[in-house]
DNA sequence: CAGTGTTTTAAACGTATGTTTGAAACACTG
DNA sequence: CAGTGTTTCAAACATACGTTTAAAACACTG
């Protein structure tokens, strides 16, 4: 019991300060410091620093992965000849809402983690993701091509990877952008209300015609 | 004259070296020994390393912003009263092409550097950056509203920021993305052709309909 | 309850960073 | 060409980092 505390405390602290500052600018000390655990005890209990990164990675990325996974058997079961981009993209951020559905707040977290990886990626990151979620990945790729028959490879690999741009950089700053649309707007708005708005105009842009109509 | 070129070989080096690496990634030493210049020299021409920073961003973002508000002007004279978004766009993106024109790798650079002040901004950058092009920005924006009326502020708000983060995206990892495509389509891809790719994309997602058509 | 493997602890290690220093080299003016 | 202000330089400074160590504390089994 006493193990597993430590290291929960170490992945809750380290999740949370990355989130907010980044890899490279929250040092084990920080991280030891808000866990309340001795600063060896990351050393310990996850080797060095990278290998806690990819831990705090693993621990919300293996259970959402293992959720998509199952929702697209199924999807693939219930659909394959009917494909559609709306209710795959869907399927991707309704999967996404619902692990951290315990907490909202966490949501938003992994959210920002995984903006980091993409922007903050150190080279060892990006290889554990790709080698240990690849294949979901390619898996949701191939159910995109099957959606969009009418495009050719070249547009879709742009425009696959502009709706990527646009979902990371949202959800990346999702909270910053909440709180400047409740000023500018004077409206709260939630993640999945974020993500309500953002699905249509991933749709619209990945369908689109030649000159942007 | 020697004044000059040591504080030029800085500011060569750093932008190359932030754009590859980011910010904090990037030691001082790093930089000295790239520029063959002392190490002292940085903070002696600078002060510190984040007046560096920030002057790495001012040298190619003053042309780039007195530019921007010149294509403006002209374009407010031109057609105030039928503003059309993709001729916005492409506003933004010509001159973005234009500011770079005599060294095409140098555009790059520089769409690595404007990403990165989003991903990696740390703080004194944002302030720096808002504070000093911030007029220019809510000018555009401005245009943008006359050039959307149908949206409504809600709608408009957030398909703005998903144009942005479609495009920081792209552009951030412009290098990476069109070696990608070049991999996968086996077609050669310059920075103009991506953009010509990116706008119509954004075009059609910032004016779709609810649904996504 | 002695013994064994695990976990925690305080301290130190080595390294790298941004910055400062004071003297040397340089450029230019009167 | 002496004198003055600017720029370069090697060296050191203080600090922060990730990691390692060895002993202490703990948990559990036989």
């Amino acid at each position: 019991m006493a193990q597993k505390d430590t290291a929960r405390s170490i992945l809750d602290a380290a999740e949370e300060l990355f989130s907010e500052r980044g890899f490279a600018e929250t040092s084990l000390r920080n991280i030891t410091t808000k866990a309340d655990v001795n600063l060896a005890a990351v050393n310990y209990h996850f080797g060095s620093k990278k290998s806690l990164i990819q831990a705090v990675f693993a621990r919300f990325l293996n259970p959402f992965v293992a959720e998509l996974d199952k929702a697209l058997t199924q999807f693939e079961a219930d659909e394959s000849q009917t494909a559609d981009l709306m209710a795959l993209l869907r399927l991707l951020s309704d999967t996404a809402l619902r692990s951290g559905a315990d907490k909202p707040e966490r949501l938003n977290i992994f959210m920002r983690l995984l903006g980091l990886a993409y922007s903050q990626g150190q080279g060892h990151l990006r290889r554990f993701l790709r080698l240990e979620y690849g294949h979901v990945f390619r898996r949701y790729s191939q159910l995109v091509t099957q959606a969009t028959p009418e495009l050719s490879d070249e547009d879709r690999f742009w425009r696959v990877h502009f709706m990527l741009g646009a979902t990371m950089f949202t959800l990346n700053g999702v909270d910053s952008l909440t709180a400047m649309a409740e000023h500018d707007l004077g409206k709260a708005t939630s993640t999945a209300d974020v993500i309500g708005h953002l699905l249509p105009f991933l749709a619209s842009g990945m369908t689109s015609g030649k000159d942007g109509a």
